[in-house]
DNA sequence: GAGTGGTCTAGACCACATC
DNA sequence: ATGTGGTCTAGACCACTCT
């Protein structure tokens, strides 16, 4: 773990035990380099990743704080700290609808970066969280990528499975938000009533390696969505 | 502006007019540095952000790709970049139905970081785009930051008259997206049926000088609401 | 003017991918 | 072994804020 992802993750863990308080300017940039023993650059590199994920706030000619906020909210932030552990869900109460094997379409190729007619397979799980339904989660997966993926595996934990057994790493993903009508067997799951949409979260997710891991739909009841995330300006 | 952002765009557009082509590799980054005239960090910093953007990836022993992707789309993810545009909107068909001062309650106070009672203005406007019904807006103002603001301003771009007659910069913002059952009058304007929610984006924007400007809920129709954000891992 | 961040460079050295 | 990105440093110089 390179220097600068270290020294961000001491100064975090420092705001969120209060050790520098909701609101504090923190010692100026030379004093920081001279604490955790580095040089300007990385340090600039560490407060950086701090400032996009919202702990921080840096103005120039007047110094670096503490961002005046809840940081038990600021944990909840989407980012690239976060979208690990939100794959964590993964193990809770899931029954697979749909497991099969399909020659994907035009919308489908262009999503994957595939061929048209490509075969995918093609997931839908029904999963609950402390008995409660959650997400109707449907899931492309070009077969090219993994041939040999088992009903088993889908009932339990895909991301580890990537992760863990296949020692794939996901680089990025794109998220695309939306709100739809449900079809009769999703509304009946998710307990909709009439009239009332899921949210959607579509996600195109890269591998390091390039290649496209997976397109998927979350679909969630709108009263359990949440979604939480911190944009700079350039 | 930074040399790294100059690039950044230069390359960006490139990338945009297919000069760089979808799925090709970039010249390694000591060509690149030739090519722009700048040290490796600072080509380093230009393609990050375009990392950040989704327009590229980046393998250590390969080398710079670009995304496979259709660059139109990649265009409307909200980042640093499109946050700007984003409040482009403010202009069109706006009527403000409530223009008060009031004192805070405690939640507003979190948000806004100031004191439970310290005078906020609460606006409520109804806008259109092309005459059809786009978003019921809902913002809280501290009162001491903009001691002066007129019905007249809130008529048209809030945005223009913080940036250009305050000369303020909005230096990021923090956005919650969730779904909530409409009152009477949000239900009858969003043109929402029976049971129908509104998706919310709640904004918490902070300025450059540390200070909030503004606590916002923007509540939409859900058929015209979309948010598409690109999150890279760590 | 003093204090504080931001940008840029040159160069050393490391880590990973591919052949 | 070679090609390619990633990290870290030392130091020069610039830009903004505050008083």
């Amino acid at each position: 773990m390179p220097k600068y992802k270290e020294i961000a993750d001491e100064i975090r863990s420092k705001i969120l035990n209060n050790e520098y308080e909701r609101g504090q300017k923190l010692p100026y940039e030379y004093m920081l380099c001279v604490t955790y023993h580095c040089n300007k650059e990385t340090m600039k590199k560490a407060l950086e990743i701090l400032v996009k994920e919202g702990y921080i706030i840096r103005r120039r000619g007047s110094g670096t704080f503490v961002k005046d906020n809840n940081p038990a909210e600021l944990d909840t932030i989407i980012n690239s700290r976060s979208l690990t552990s939100r794959h964590r869900h993964d193990h809770i109460d899931t029954k697979v609808v749909t497991f099969e094997v399909i020659p994907c379409n035009a919308f489908l190729a262009e999503k994957l970066h595939i061929d048209k007619g490509d075969f995918v397979y093609h997931v839908v799980r029904y999963r609950k969280i402390n008995s409660q339904p959650y997400v109707v989660s449907v899931t492309y997966i070009p077969l090219s990528l993994i041939p040999n993926l088992k009903l088993e595996t889908l009932k339990h934990s895909f991301y580890e499975f990537i992760t863990n057994k296949m020692k794939m790493k996901i680089q990025s993903t794109q998220i695309t938000i939306t709100a739809h009508q449900p079809n009769e067997e999703e509304r009946s799951f998710l307990e909709l009533k009439e009239n009332e949409p899921y949210i959607q979260e579509a996600c195109v997710s890269y591998l390091t390696d390039g290649h496209v891991l997976e397109y998927s739909m979350d679909r969630i009841n709108y009263r359990n969505y949440e979604f939480k995330t911190n944009i700079i300006n350039q």
